[in-house]
DNA sequence: ACCTCTACTGCAAATGGGTCGCAACTGCCG
DNA sequence: CGGCAGTTGCGACCCATTTGCAGTAGAGGT
């Protein structure tokens, strides 16, 4: 929930066209699409979603294209590709910071996010103690969420 | 360190064929030599990877028998699978709890185990806190290792 | 020892996410 | 308003992993 207003903060913020523009890169019809997508997209989308809501808007935008505007994304810190053990393909979602973790139920298939000072405890006693400089720390945590584990059983 | 150690004791102390059998299944070479190769392997390998060293004791062994083997293994919770962002593929490795983070530092590509009370925490808070119930839990850190941060730059 | 019932295996073909080369196209700066 | 990058659609391609199938080989019963 929370993450959520933080997200739809963040997408409205962020003005994708200057932040491509400042890297060279144009914003185009595509990347304009893949991007409204994933904006307004509540949770984690596949490539192959995302393509699949991209052609709803435009049918002649190519799943390549999808990809390519998603690289581009991801180099620019604009979103956020995670390995979730749902199955093998990659989600994506606007990006957050990285110290959320990923909450996967297995019974509902819903995917939360999780804000806390894991994260960051997680990484102050790697430095500290090991000295290990983490950058990117991906938490991703399998489970039954509070609906299906009070609900049922 | 501390945890190859565990791995050695583990591996030692597993009887792959009982565990196989007691489950309906077979102990036959090529599982026998999937096994060894994990056992004696010090990090994590990709299916590519075991299957050369598993056709260096018997070529004729194929690559479907050592995925389908690791699949087996894994299920039976005799090894264990994870996606570190090296590239594309899976890593293999004896199973271990999975209260130990992955370390995976971008310069060297070395892949280290760090035991700690983190996940231990985040299963408590979760459930505590959220009625989030966890029962797998992935932590893979992204960074550079103390000799890499060290040494160089 | 032998039979038989299944689990298992090698092989080759298939799947499926993701990437690439290329010729056509289009923002955008001057 | 001309032209050079940056971009795109398309189709072919790559590569890890899976699967169908027909033959092989353990383990138990006799």
């Amino acid at each position: 929930m929370e993450l959520n207003a933080y997200a739809d903060l963040m997408a409205a913020a962020t003005d994708v066209g200057r932040v491509l523009r400042e890297h060279g890169y144009r914003l185009t019809s595509p990347r304009w699409l893949v991007w409204s997508v994933l904006r307004s997209a509540t949770g984690h989308l596949t490539a192959d979603e995302i393509t699949k809501q991209v052609n709803d808007a435009d049918p002649t935008v190519n799943r390549s294209s999808v990809y390519r505007s998603l690289t581009i994304f991801e180099e620019l810190d604009l979103v956020r590709r995670s390995l979730l053990g749902i199955d093998e393909s990659a989600r994506w979602e606007i990006a957050h910071p990285d110290d959320e973790a990923h909450l996967v139920c297995r019974s509902c298939g819903s995917v939360g996010h999780h804000a806390g000072e894991f994260v960051g405890q997680i990484r102050l006693h790697l430095s500290e103690h090991h000295g290990f400089v983490a950058d990117g720390i991906d938490l991703v945590i399998t489970g039954e969420c509070a609906d299906c584990s009070g609900a049922h059983r």
